[in-house]
DNA sequence: TTTTGAGTTGTTCGA
DNA sequence: GTCGAACAACTCAAA
């Protein structure tokens, strides 16, 4: 069937997905075709060009994306180069006479985004650009004084608190094709996936695409939601959504999952939200909140928020980095996550916690350098979360934890790993310890540990640090740039 | 302008 | 084992 009408270009970024997506559903409502988009562009995302682990995951969620558009009668083009480029020349192969996204809010990001949008304007297109990741977004929220937030609380309770969200779209029921197709990068041309298949583990753990991300928001809101408030801080349970990743792709929006995980509740609308379901609704909040700070501190992805903590002494020590990094501290507690996120692309927030108090006021590392690991690590990888999730347990964002606040990595894995199966299940090596000296081995007499097959510095390393001695140390380092 | 209350997620010590 | 208080000082947000 021949089509002349020109169709709307429809340009997907971290929203891959049919389901709630304004930008598709605008242009799918309008009555024209629609030319679906994805364009790969590493290179204008600032100094945070997607890590391995978040570009894996990119790959599956567009290959997804592309079977559900099929579905729909529709198609995925793939193209790579930069953005302004890409789709004039898209505009120019096809005659589509209108380019809709959903916004971002990385700062490299709003820059090129803006631009594109001046240009592509001036060369005749209509331009619409709409909210698809957020809540609300930044320009929408401010404090009385017309200032952003700085605190969580007080923005909560002034813009979320007995707020709800709007239903979701749903998914459009067919996609008007154009004419005719243009060209398409094939998916692996992208180069998205490992050249080593160090991705195993990663494919056992996760399902992908908007189908899964949606069950995954049901199943936690009938088995997890309620019981939130305590599970979520118990890594080896199901406790949280696990629900990160495909908020960051976009394979879920926020309003879909404050939606699915309620209605998965099987409350009744108005009813009094249990205070689990209210916490889930929080933590969107915090990502909300993360989004907030970026957008009006957008130095913050790689400067302190706090100026003095420019000052900090921190150590330059490769080694020390290095073990932390692939889950060798000796710290049991911490180098299960580390090896969790080595592993699946993910870490448990209680744990990630943990093991970033532990190289920032333990190693005394500069949190930069665990950012950076993360965001390479991470299949979950936002810049704004990253960025505030590193700053709160480095001391130096908005809102951070009293500088008194140092994570015991023993006595967290006692409290929130008591019988040891989070440490199990990531090291191995200690398999066979007892609960009793799992998260402090070296403490094991001798006899256990020959029970448990651990020679300690040999399967398993001794402690890098003293944690009583490293946290003396860290307030004193922190004391120094307090004088001063 | 000034005042007041409050601030995600902790640890340790002593009763 | 359990509990409450102390751990600093500061900044934010609202009144």
């Amino acid at each position: 069937m021949a089509e002349n009408t020109p169709p709307v270009i429809v340009w997907f970024r971290h929203d891959l997905r049919l389901g709630d997506n304004p930008a598709l559903h605008r242009a799918s409502q309008s009555g024209r075709p629609v030319l679906p988009v994805f364009i790969w562009s590493p290179e204008e995302e600032g100094e945070w060009p997607q890590g391995a682990a978040k570009r894996w995951w990119t790959h599956h969620a567009l290959a997804k994306l592309a079977e559900n558009l099929e579905n729909k009668g529709s198609n995925l083009i793939l193209r790579k180069g930069p953005a302004l480029k890409t789709l004039r020349a898209l505009a120019k192969e096809t005659g589509a006479q209108a380019v809709y996204w959903n916004r971002r809010w990385e700062p490299a990001v709003i820059a090129r985004d803006s631009e594109v949008k001046k240009q592509l304007k001036a060369d005749g297109l209509e331009v619409e650009s709409f909210n698809g990741c957020l809540l609300k977004e930044p320009p929408e929220v401010q404090n009385k004084q017309g200032k952003p937030f700085q605190v969580f609380t007080p923005m909560w309770k002034g813009a979320y608190d007995g707020w709800h969200p709007e239903a979701p779209w749903p998914s459009p029921r067919s996609i008007r094709s154009p004419g005719q197709w243009p060209k398409s990068e094939p998916l692996a041309g992208l180069k998205l996936l490992p050249a080593i298949p160090w991705d195993g583990t990663m494919r056992a753990t996760w399902k992908h695409g908007e189908a899964a991300a949606l069950d995954l928001a049901d199943r936690f809101g009938r088995e997890a939601a309620a019981g939130y408030l305590e599970g979520r801080n118990f890594p080896a349970d199901f406790g949280t959504s696990r629900l990160s990743p495909y908020l960051a792709s976009g394979e879920i929006s926020p309003r879909q999952a404050w939606h699915a995980v309620l209605e998965a509740t099987g409350l009744k609308p108005g009813a009094k939200l249990p205070g689990g379901v209210e916490h889930f609704f929080k933590e969107l909040g915090w990502r909300e909140f993360a989004y907030h700070l970026l957008f009006h501190f957008p130095h913050t992805h790689s400067r302190p928020l706090r100026e003095d903590y420019d000052r900090f002494p921190w150590k330059n020590d490769d080694k020390a980095l290095k073990a932390w990094q692939r889950g060798r501290t000796g710290y049991p507690m911490v180098d299960a996550g580390m090896r969790e996120l080595w592993s699946t692309g993910w870490m448990h927030n209680r744990v990630r916690m943990i093991a970033g108090s532990f190289l920032v006021k333990d190693l005394i590392q500069n949190w930069l350098n665990g950012a950076r690991w993360f965001w390479d690590t991470l299949a979950d990888a936002d810049l704004a979360s990253n960025t505030l999730g590193w700053q709160w347990v480095g001391g130096c964002g908005a809102d951070a934890a009293p500088y008194f606040r140092v994570f015991n990595p023993v006595g967290q894995g006692e409290k929130f790993d008591p019988a040891g199966d989070y440490v199990r299940k990531h090291v191995p090596e200690l398999a066979k310890m007892p609960a009793e000296y799992i998260h402090r081995p070296w403490e094991a007499p001798p006899l256990v540990l020959a029970e448990a097959g651990v020679r300690l510095g040999k399967d398993y390393p001794m402690p890098l640090v003293q944690h009583d001695k490293a946290r003396a140390e860290a307030l004193a380092a922190l004391a120094t740039i307090r004088k001063a």
